[in-house]
RNA sequence: CGGAGUGUAGCUCAGGUGGCAGAGCACGUGCCUUGGGAGCACGGGGUCGCAGGUUCAAGUCCUGCCACUCCGACCA
């Protein structure tokens, strides 16, 4: 491609609307344009990038055995309310309604279309198992898109859905997933992880995401270096048995004034006392209005993946101030004893002895409590949050914590669909079983995004040679100079011969611009013609800065077959 | 959804107290120049987000709306 017929606006300054480095790069070298919040156009720069990591997810889904079709975009409301997800995915599934007044979803995801075609189309367990996939656009109606490609309301996923007679056999169709994921993963040329993950609202038996380390991640993980445990710290757990405090004799039960003393940091230094001793009391409301009681320990913070999760509730809040006091409780001083809310207590405050909790009266609080002499848990779950230093819960040793981009999601789903959706077949034994399905996500235009975080410098982007729009780019650095053209032009020639993605900046326009753009748009080769030719030399260089050498022209064949790798 | 901010040329932004709409970059033409976003000259380019109001006069003041960005909530 030449440069003075392609398409690649670039900017010298950047856009007020970009904040990180995927967003201002793609922009500013051209790749994408924005329509509207969270939409955006894929330039040809970025078009190639795109299709490039397509057809990598492609290959290797391909090799694994799954299938490619397409599912439509546009979906009827009676599938989603077949599943109950047209009242449950909420706000961010993007509805419409036609003319005749019907309703509709643009598609996030496509469980109940893969489900809805399996379940007319399969009937005997000769007819399984099947891995189907799409590489498609999805919508999602964001609360707030951020970050340009990172979170959009329009997307590029590839999703796959496999469908077995078994669990054992859906066990092995998610492993199976799961080593294709990381081929895809370390081809793409990423620094990333996989870590165990919550199913949320698709639901499931468990989940893996893959999460690229970036620092504007949304996904906190945690991860053991010593034994290879990874988990997001929504599931995360941690050996609790090495923080426990040492076991002491009960003391009697006394109640303290605590005038104006409300956090939990306030009242451990008022008294005195270890945070650790200070067991805060949290109410929750589920989503069907029930209050329940969390006691969890001073310097601990609730997991509320795990609480949703141990409720089976789909939604829960903090009590407000004035929820608190329709109960009856006074904010800073809730605590467990006499309480009328069911306590559930944190296994951190699972003998822990001689603490302190709010008095349920203003300015007071008890001190030397202890289960069950004072009050009664409903049970001991846990509820806390993993974090940094904490005890892996494999090894023990202290678990590191960081942040990242999800950009790939297994999941076992089991039978949540094909139940929902009577999706059966007949099995073996002549009796009418559901498939049991797993889903797979691969946010792939996001990984452009993701790439980028990972792959830049303060010049612009440094692509992996995988995934970059070109391989090679050949900067004539004079256009004016006919040997110099005339070097560019039999290079550029030979480099298409080979095979090469060779793009040849022939534009009219100074050096120093052509310079600045090559390093904007990351290209990982280049060749540079200019001022060196009198003395019958070009330079080879690599965008990530690893090699700038004087060649002699006559060696071009041999540098060629060097780049073509 | 809560909080904050922005909206003026393609981009980045300036336009106290109301009084002829600007700069740099980009763009066009010509000359000149070609190793890190050159120089000179001339030129084109505006629904000042939209609607209403106050005023002799509104980019500027008032009201409402819209869009975008950031923080938070949320986030298969």
């Amino acid at each position: 491609m030449r440069a003075s017929k392609f398409f690649m606006p670039t900017l010298k300054e950047t856009p007020s609307e970009a904040e990180v480095p995927s967003h201002i790069y793609l922009l500013r070298a051209g790749f994408i344009r924005k329509v509207a919040s969270g939409i955006y156009d894929f330039l040809p720069l970025g078009f190639r990038v795109l299709k490039k990591i397509e057809n990598i997810v492609r290959k290797h889904m391909d090799e694994a055995g799954a299938l490619e079709l397409l599912l439509p975009i546009l979906t009827p409301a009676e599938l989603w309310k077949e599943t109950g997800r047209w009242d449950v995915y909420g706000k961010e599934l993007f509805r419409l309604k036609d003319r005749h007044d019907r309703d509709f979803a643009l598609g996030p995801t496509h469980e109940e279309t893969i489900t809805d075609l399996v379940r007319k189309n399969i009937r005997s367990y000769k007819d399984l198992p099947f891995n189907f996939y799409q590489i498609q656009t999805k919508f999602r109606d964001e609360a707030r898109p951020r970050y340009g490609l990172i979170r959009g309301r329009e997307f590029i996923m590839k999703d796959a859905y496999s469908f077995d007679t078994s669990e054992q056999m859906a066990i092995k169709s998610y492993e199976l997933m799961k080593e294709t994921y990381h081929r895809i993963f370390k081809e793409l040329g990423l620094n990333y992880l996989m870590v165990e993950a919550d199913v949320g609202a698709i639901g499931g038996k468990f989940s893996h995401e893959f999460v690229v380390l970036a620092a504007n991640g949304e996904a906190h993980i945690v991860y053991c270096e010593n034994c290879g445990y990874a988990a997001n710290v929504e599931t995360a757990s941690y050996e609790f048995e090495l923080d426990r405090l040492p076991p002491e004799e009960e003391k009697p039960l006394e109640k303290v004034y605590t005038p104006n003393v409300k956090s939990v940091e306030e009242v451990a230094k008022f008294l005195g006392v270890d945070i650790k001793k200070v067991v805060k009391t949290l109410i929750y409301i589920l989503d069907d209005g029930t209050a329940v009681a969390v006691a969890i320990r001073g310097d601990r913070e609730v997991n509320e993946t795990k609480l949703l999760n141990y409720f089976k509730a789909l939604d829960a809040h903090l009590a407000s101030p004035q929820e608190l006091e329709e109960l009856g409780l006074v904010e800073g001083f809730v605590g467990p004893i006499g309480l009328d809310i069911p306590v559930y207590v944190d296994r951190s405050v699972e003998d822990l002895h001689n603490f302190v909790v709010g008095a349920n009266e203003k300015d007071y609080h008890y001190i030397n409590v202890n289960i069950p002499r004072d009050f009664k848990p409903v049970e001991f779950v846990d509820f806390s949050t993993a974090r940094k230093g904490d005890p892996c819960p494999i090894c023990k040793s202290p678990l590191e914590e960081t942040t990242g981009l999800e950009v790939g999601h297994i999941f076992l789903l089991g039978t949540k669909y094909s139940q929902a959706m009577r999706a059966y077949f007949v099995d073996k034994d002549g009796k009418e079983k559901p498939i049991v399905m797993g889903c797979y996500g691969i946010g792939i235009s996001r990984l452009i995004a993701a790439s980028v975080e990972q792959n830049h410098d303060k010049n612009g982007i440094i692509w992996p040679e995988s995934i970059a729009p070109f391989r090679l780019h050949i900067l004539a650095l004079n256009t004016k100079d006919k040997n110099i053209m005339q070097t560019c032009e039999k290079i550029y020639e030979k480099a298409k011969q080979k095979g090469i993605d060779v793009l040849l900046d022939d534009r009219d326009i100074s050096a120093g611009a052509k310079f600045k753009d090559a390093d904007l748009i990351g290209i990982p080769y280049r060749i540079v013609v200019g001022k060196a030719l009198k003395e019958g030399k070009i330079e080879l260089q690599r965008r990530d800065g690893t090699l700038k050498e004087l060649v002699d022209v006559s060696l071009t064949d041999n540098i060629l077959e060097k780049i073509k790798g």
